[in-house]
DNA sequence: CGCGCTTTTGACCAAAATCAAGCACTGTGG
DNA sequence: CCACAGTGCTTGATTTTGGTCAAAAGCGCG
């Protein structure tokens, strides 16, 4: 599926629910007038409708980001998996680090600087990528644009560059097209104060 | 148990979790330089600590904000109930709408000007207060200060002493002393932008 | 009445937004 | 191989929103 694609669209009740196979996407909410927010970067492996489950209207919309491939699933056959206790109980202990996850996001957005919320999103983004060893050698996959950034972290593309260009100046990271290098992770950890990332999670 | 009492702390593993039986208390998280993240405010019949379940160190700290009554339940007895296939999905149900709730509430971290958080933090209290019955003719209770206000928008205390007087201003609300009374709800909604509360909870 | 806590107000400051121009890279067609 | 259109990035000037600091005014309660 190309990029750009509108995979899950805000309001519908979808009969499918998808994995990521290959390639990023993200999670959104558009308000009236146009303002968006990205709510989730998804990366390959995650599941990208939680909320089918309960079967009622999509609270947000899922755009692909580079070419993806889904897996899909049907989602009665999905609703009837869950019957299962140990699955369903699965789902629920995942769902406890989703939250945690999403504290963590609104503690970012309500309470840190642009320059903090910046380096925490490349290090919960790489931590996440390194754990699906989904990056190697040279360069972490990074294809995002600055107006992506700026959706998810609440701030403006043009304030994104600057940051950018603050955390370059820095030291700790080089941004190139696509592509992201870590350059020296003490400074970027410092930026990003309280060590601990966000949360483990799979 | 009195107000201003920490209920659950960060990093803990408490081995009983709670319900909210009578008062107000919220969720948040202190980063260490002592910046406030306020997640959520809890009303009464609210669940306190769901990551209990996963039996996990808690992410955040709940304090009471009144003087509060809670109903506790062992942990582990509460897994074991978890056994019951219905009571699982019915939590993972539950769950969906508080990921649309996290999901609103970094929508209005990210995107939305203090007036708007202000709006839509009243009229989202005012609705699950009414959903439960919980207040009546005159007046809504309303026990927030200041600076809980301004932890749970990303804002500061003078600021929200501002906005509220801008709220006051366009005649949409009274505000006094744990008390608040909504005197033009279209203003209201119209500040709040987009009627569509952030999501129908219980 | 007076103390502590909270709120308000004013003056000033800082972070981020906005507006606008120009640059750089990529991909396309001649 | 070059021109150029389109997209995205950077930079500077200026404005806006919200933060900081500090003082004063309210309010609830002993």
């Amino acid at each position: 599926m190309q990029a750009r694609r509108i995979i899950v669209r805000q309001g519908e009740a979808p009969s499918q629910i998808f994995t990521l196979h290959s390639g990023w996407a993200f999670r959104f909410t558009l308000l009236p007038d146009g303002r968006r927010q990205i709510l989730d970067f998804l990366l390959p492996g995650d599941l990208i409708s939680p909320p089918a489950l309960a079967s009622a209207a999509m609270t947000f919309s899922v755009q692909a980001l580079t070419d993806v491939t889904l897996c899909a699933f049907d989602a009665d056959a999905f609703r009837q998996a869950m019957r299962h206790p140990a699955l369903c109980h699965h789902l629920a202990a995942r769902h406890m680090t989703e939250f945690a996850a999403a504290d963590a996001r609104i503690t970012d957005l309500g309470r840190r600087t642009a320059l903090e919320r910046l380096a925490r999103l490349i290090l919960d983004l790489e931590d996440r990528l390194r754990r699906r060893r989904l990056f190697s050698g040279d360069g972490i996959p990074f294809p995002l644009r600055r107006e992506h950034i700026a959706d998810a972290l609440g701030l403006t593309a043009v304030h994104v560059s600057r940051t950018v260009a603050t955390l370059r100046d820095l030291g700790a990271i080089t941004l190139v097209r696509d592509a992201i290098f870590v350059d020296n992770r003490n400074v970027l950890l410092e930026t990003a104060g309280e060590t601990r990332l966000p949360l483990v999670r799979t």
